[in-house]
RNA sequence: CGGGGUGUAGCUCAGUUUGGUAGAGCGCUUGGUUCGGGACCAAGAGGCCGAGUGUUCAAGUCACUUCACUCCGACCA
């Protein structure tokens, strides 16, 4: 394996990832910048990575049973008002609309931080009988949260996401339905972004604004640091109280109803960028990427090569995302070029090859090479995809593993960080948000979450030595 | 929101200290030779020096304001 490295106007990432990032995505042309902070161009390159993301999990919510649905961009102050605790969380960070023309407006509009309120005002127009329920809804629209500190995909003011919004006649089935729906999320991560998560659920602090409880799925980037990848959550029946949803149960009384919401968004595609990213450029997982295999002709001047390119590529086209390069820059530009892309698969066809039938496949995420013949190029691809996706998996399980600590007190907290770096560490909780704070101001690493998968590290709380409740997952974040 | 850094050609940057006709490399265009890891030669095009106000005979350069990008914190899902 050759891992030297190819692309010089990269700033490597062990000597200042931060750079590296913003590197990647301006020179593999995912985002370009515009005239207002935090708000960017998703370029057609970023945009196919999301579409691809977009049509894979929009096939998994209507397995699931779920309708797209599309609610206003607009929320009246006095609807978004409704819920106490929800309008606490997202006041600080919503854009106001003041102004309709020159007229200013009776009442202001935010633009959506999340669309609850507006879900929650539908159904309560359109929910009377235990009959109706439940509704089982999805949008794709993108929302505003007016962030402070911004970076492309991570967190930008205006961003892409799906927001899943479903209401049940019981609190069981809500609860189902959360869990169901976070399941959903890991199975995306892991079988189509090669991503590995660890399933948990939120500390009571941490918790969306307005949920009884919420779980999400954590992902560690490369460099340590931890991605809150996905969230999933549930409201009980504290929105139904607040905006009046009721309806008739089978016992003909007046009821409330129990709701969930759950969401992702386009930074995954961040989180992509720094599980599999390297100091080469992208690399991305098959299942998404806009172009999987791309050809590279060699010496495409001499006669036969182009004609036999263009013939590989009709032959691959049935099932695979492959692209022909006719470009005259020359070959060593293309290698490095789609390497920056993260395409998958490149495939090298020259005369010599041509003259002996066979062509050279690289995977991306190695480098490696292989010979193999022109009429078995089909399946060589298919079986060179599935590689592919298996070792980034491999790889980014393989640093999780490397990166997770186990510890018992706070200084062993954070001898293991300034030794290692960045990373997760498991440690035990008594439960009292005293001791999550001081964690998070001793070590610097917050609670991401309380996993699913549970393992008595020690029977005293990292922080305080008092009884431990659970082991969390601590963590510092995007 | 606090602290640092940066805005000059499409990109990366020099020029600012000491005010005096706008620079380089890469990329781009045209033609030719090349082609198995970022090729070479020749000719060309390309700029309201982020925006605004001020000082000055004169501002890329000095002062103030503002916007954006970026890094570190705080906040945040």
């Amino acid at each position: 394996m050759d891992n030297r490295k190819m692309v010089d106007d990269i700033t490597s990432m062990d000597e200042d990832f931060a750079k590296w990032y913003t590197d990647i995505v301006k020179k593999a042309e995912l985002v370009g910048y515009t005239s207002i902070k935090g708000c960017l161009v998703i370029r057609p390159y970023g945009y196919a990575i999301w579409e691809n993301m977009q049509r894979i999990l929009d096939g998994m919510f209507k397995a699931t049973g779920h309708e797209n649905v599309c609610m206003p961009m607009f929320i009246p102050e006095s609807l978004l008002n409704k819920e106490k605790d929800h309008v606490e969380g997202f006041a600080p960070e919503v854009a106001w609309v003041t102004h309709g023309g020159s007229e200013k407006l009776e009442e202001r509009l935010c633009v959506r931080p999340t669309s609850e309120t507006l879900f929650c005002e539908h159904y309560s127009n359109i929910i009377h009988s235990y009959r109706d329920l439940p509704k089982l809804y999805n949008q794709w629209v993108s929302v505003v949260r007016w962030e402070k500190t911004t970076r492309p995909f991570l967190r930008s003011r205006e961003f892409l996401w799906q927001e899943g919004h479903t209401i049940h006649e019981t609190a069981a089935q809500a609860v189902e339905e959360t869990e169901k729906m976070l399941g959903v999320y890991a199975k995306f991560c892991e079988d189509a972004l090669a991503m590995p998560v660890v399933k948990g659920k939120k500390t009571e602090s941490d918790k969306f604004a307005g949920a009884v409880s919420t779980y999400a799925i954590e992902a560690l980037m490369h460099d340590g640091k931890a991605l809150q990848a996905g969230t999933s959550h549930y409201f009980g029946d504290g929105f139904a109280r607040a905006f009046d949803i009721t309806f008739s149960d089978r016992e003909n009384k007046k009821s409330f109803p129990h709701q969930t919401s759950w969401g992702v968004s386009t930074r995954l595609i961040g989180g992509i960028i720094m599980t599999h990213g390297d100091d080469n450029g992208l690399a991305l997982p098959p299942a998404v990427a806009p172009i999987q295999a791309v050809i590279i002709p060699i010496a495409a001047h001499k006669g036969g090569v182009i004609e036999k390119a263009r013939e590989l590529e009709q032959k691959l086209k049935a099932s695979v995302r492959v692209a022909l390069d006719e470009s005259d820059n020359s070959p060593g530009w293309k290698f490095a070029q789609y390497e920056m892309k993260g395409v998958p698969v490149r495939i090298e066809l020259g005369p010599r090859d041509i003259e002996n039938g066979e062509c050279v496949i690289v995977t991306r995420h190695n480098r490696e090479k292989t010979v193999v013949k022109l009429d078995g190029i089909v399946q060589a691809v298919e079986q060179k995809l599935r590689e592919v996706h298996d070792g980034l998996y491999k790889k980014a399980l393989e640093n999780r593993i490397k990166r997770t600590y186990d510890c018992k007190t706070t200084d062993e907290m954070i001898d293991v960080m300034r030794e290692n770096g960045d990373g997760f560490i498991r440690a035990m909780w008594c439960g009292s948000e005293e001791c999550e704070d001081a964690v998070k101001e001793k070590t610097g690493a917050g609670s991401r979450c309380i996993p699913f998968e549970q393992e008595s590290i020690s029977d005293k709380c990292v922080c305080c030595q008092r009884p431990a409740k659970t082991m969390v997952l601590w963590g510092k974040a995007y």
